[in-house]
DNA sequence: AATGAATGAGCCTTCATTCAT
DNA sequence: AATGAATGAAGGCTCATTCAT
C-alpha cells in the first residue's frame, strides 16, 4: 500500500516537474536530468515509468487534456437550456484555465506546436464532444449561428487561452463577464 | 552589388530555412547544421550574419511580425469609417494568414511557446497600434464595446490563428464571411 | 530436497539465458536485465547466485568446459590403440559440437575473445590432458609425428570449432569421415 | 594536401585505436570515448569519419580483411604449380599473422563473435577465392583431396589463427615448417 | 566572406548493482 | 530465498559554436 502510493507519488513529481520546465522553457529545456533532479529522482528512475521521453511528454499531455475535459464538464446537465448550459461550461473552462495555470498554458503551448505525438487531430474537438453537441442542439433552437463547431469553438473557447493565460493578471469578475459576453455575442443567432 | 545581394540572399534563405524547421518540429528540430543544409551554407557562415542561435530566432520573429504588420495594414485609411476601417484590417490578416502560410503558424507558436526572448511583453498589441487606435476611436463613436483592447484582440483576431492554421482547409468566401461576422458581433455593441 | 532442487533450476536457468543471449550477440547484449527476465527471475536474484556479471559468465564458461571434457573422454579407455582411441575422442568431441551446439559455439567465442578472466592460459591444453597423453604415447610408438601437443591440437581438434559450428549444416557421415582423415593425416607419421 | 592528409590520419588513427581496445577487452571495452582518447580526438570527431559505432566496427572489420586478402596473395603466380603455390601463400598467410598480429587476432575475434554485421556469410571464403581455385585445380591434378573447400581452409588456414596468434611466442623456422607440413599432409592425396 | 573540420558540453538512455521489504 | 524499485555511472550520440584556412 504504501508502496504503490511512494510509486504513484513518484509519477507524479515527474509529471510535474516535466510540466514545470516545459513551461518555462519548452520541450528542449525540459531535458531528463532536470525532471529527474526535480523530482528528487535518479535520471535512470524516470525509465521505469515512462519508455522514453517522448512517451513521458505525450502522457503528460493525454492526462492533463483529461484534467481539462473533467473540468470543464463538471456538474454538466443536459436538460439544462442552451445558454446556461454553455455558460456554465464556459466558465468551468475559465476556473480551471485560473486554478491550473500550468496545465493550462501547456495544453495551449501543445495546441501550436508540434511536441506532442497526435494520433487524432488535435483540432477535432473531440474532447469537447458535449459541447459541440450542446451547440447542435442550439442550433436546432434557432440560438446559435449555422457555422461549423469549429468556428464556434474559435470565438468562445480558444480565445480564453489567449485572454486568461497571464500570470500577472488578476481576473475580475467583470472581466469574466465581459470575456463571457463578447463569446456569446459572437456566436449567438 | 552583386556581392551585397548575395549576402542578403544567404541571410533570407537561413531565416526560410529556421522558419521550415521550427514549423515542422520546433525548436529543437531546427538544430544549426539542418539550418546552414537547408540554405545550401557552410554551419559557421550562420555566425557571419547572426550572433547565435537565438539571436537567428529572434530575427526571424522580429521580421516576420513586422511582415505581418506591413501585410495588416496595407492600404490603412484612417478616415475611413470605423466598420469599414477594421474589416479591411481583419481580411489583410486573414489574407496574411492565408498567403504566408509558414510565418503565420510560426507566430501563433511564439504567442504559446517560450522561444523567443521577448523585451517587450508579447501580447502588449504594440505591433497593433493603428488597429488599438481605431478599436478606441470606435468606443467614443459608440459602436464598439468599452473592453479593454486585449479583449477586443482575443475574440477578432487571434481566433485567426486557429481558424485558419489549417494546412489542408480550403477556405471559402462564406467561412470568411462568417468568421468575421462572428468577430464583429462579438465586439460590436 | 524440493527447495533445494528449485534454487539449482534456477541457476541453471541462469546459466542457460546467459548462454543463449551471449551467442546471439556477445557479451554487451547479454545485460542482467535479460538474462533475469529470460529466466524468470529478478534481476536482483542473479546476485544470490552469482558475485557479479563476470563471474556468471566465468562459472558458465568453466562448468561449459567441463562439460566438454566430460562428453570428450567418454568411454576413454587407456588400454585401446593410440588411433582407434584417438578417433574415438574425435568422434565424440564432433558429437559434443553437434548435440550442444550452444554450448560449443559459446567456447569458440571464448577462445578467441577476451570474455572470460583466464586465470590459466585459455591455450594450455589442460582441460584435454588424456589426449595429450594419447599423443605422446602415439609419439612413442612411433605413430604421430613429433611435434608439439600445441600444433597437434590446431590440427585436429581446433578446426571442429570451424568445420562444425554451422547451424544450417547437415552434418553427414561423410563429412565427418573426410574431416576426420584431414586430421588424422594431418598429425600421423 | 596537408589537410587531406590529417584526415586520413585521423581516421587511421581511429581505426587503430578501435583495433586496439577490442583486442584487449572485445566490443563492449571499446567505448567511443576510449577510442577517441586513445586518438587524441574528441568523440564528436569520430561521427565526421563514421556513422556510428557498427559502423566504425564494420569498417575496420573490411578493410583488415582487405589487408588480410592483399598479403595472402602478395607475388601470387596462378602459372606455378599447385604445391609450390599453396605453400606461397600459406606462407604470406602466416607472414600476415606475425607481421600484424593484431590485426590478425582481431580477424580472429570477428569470426566467432557477432560484432560484425555480415551481409555476405563470414564463411563463404569469398575473400580467398585465388586460393580456392587453386585447391580446385588441385584437385583436378590430383593431387588435393577431393572434398569441399571449406574443409580445405579448417585443416590448412583456420588452424594458424590458434597457432600464430600467440602474442609471447617466438616463431622458429621449424615450427612454420613442422605447420606447414601439417596442413599439406591434412589435405595431399 | 566563407567554410569544413573540430570540439566540449550535454542529452537521452542503459546497465550492473544495491536496498528495503 | 526472493524481489521490484531505485540508482550512479557510463555509453553512444548530437549540437551550438569556434578555428584554421
Amino acid at each position: 500500500m504504501a508502496r504503490l502510493q511512494k510509486s504513484i507519488d513518484k509519477r507524479t513529481a515527474l509529471l510535474k516537474s516535466t510540466l514545470g520546465l516545459i513551461n518555462e522553457g519548452g520541450v528542449q529545456e525540459a531535458c531528463m536530468s532536470k525532471v529527474a533532479k526535480m523530482a528528487n529522482v535518479s535520471p535512470a528512475t524516470i525509465y521505469l515509468y515512462f519508455e522514453n521521453k517522448q512517451d513521458l511528454v505525450n502522457q503528460l499531455y493525454n492526462e492533463t487534456r483529461e484534467l481539462f475535459s473533467k473540468n470543464a464538464f463538471k456538474d454538466f446537465d443536459e436538460s439544462m437550456p442552451v445558454k446556461k448550459s454553455f455558460k456554465a461550461i464556459w466558465y468551468n473552462i475559465a476556473e480551471f484555465r485560473l486554478k491550473y495555470n500550468e496545465e493550462a498554458s501547456f495544453l495551449a503551448q501543445c495546441e501550436s506546436t508540434p511536441i506532442v505525438e497526435e494520433d487524432r487531430c488535435k483540432k477535432d474537438l473531440h474532447h469537447l464532444k458535449p459541447l459541440v453537441d450542446l451547440w447542435l442542439r442550439g442550433q436546432q433552437e434557432g440560438i446559435i449561428k449555422e457555422i461549423e463547431p469549429y468556428l464556434l469553438y474559435a470565438y468562445t473557447i480558444y480565445p480564453m487561452s489567449f485572454v486568461l493565460n497571464k500570470e500577472d493578471r488578476k481576473v475580475e469578475p467583470d472581466f469574466l463577464e465581459a470575456a463571457f459576453n463578447a463569446a456569446w455575442d459572437a456566436i449567438k443567432l
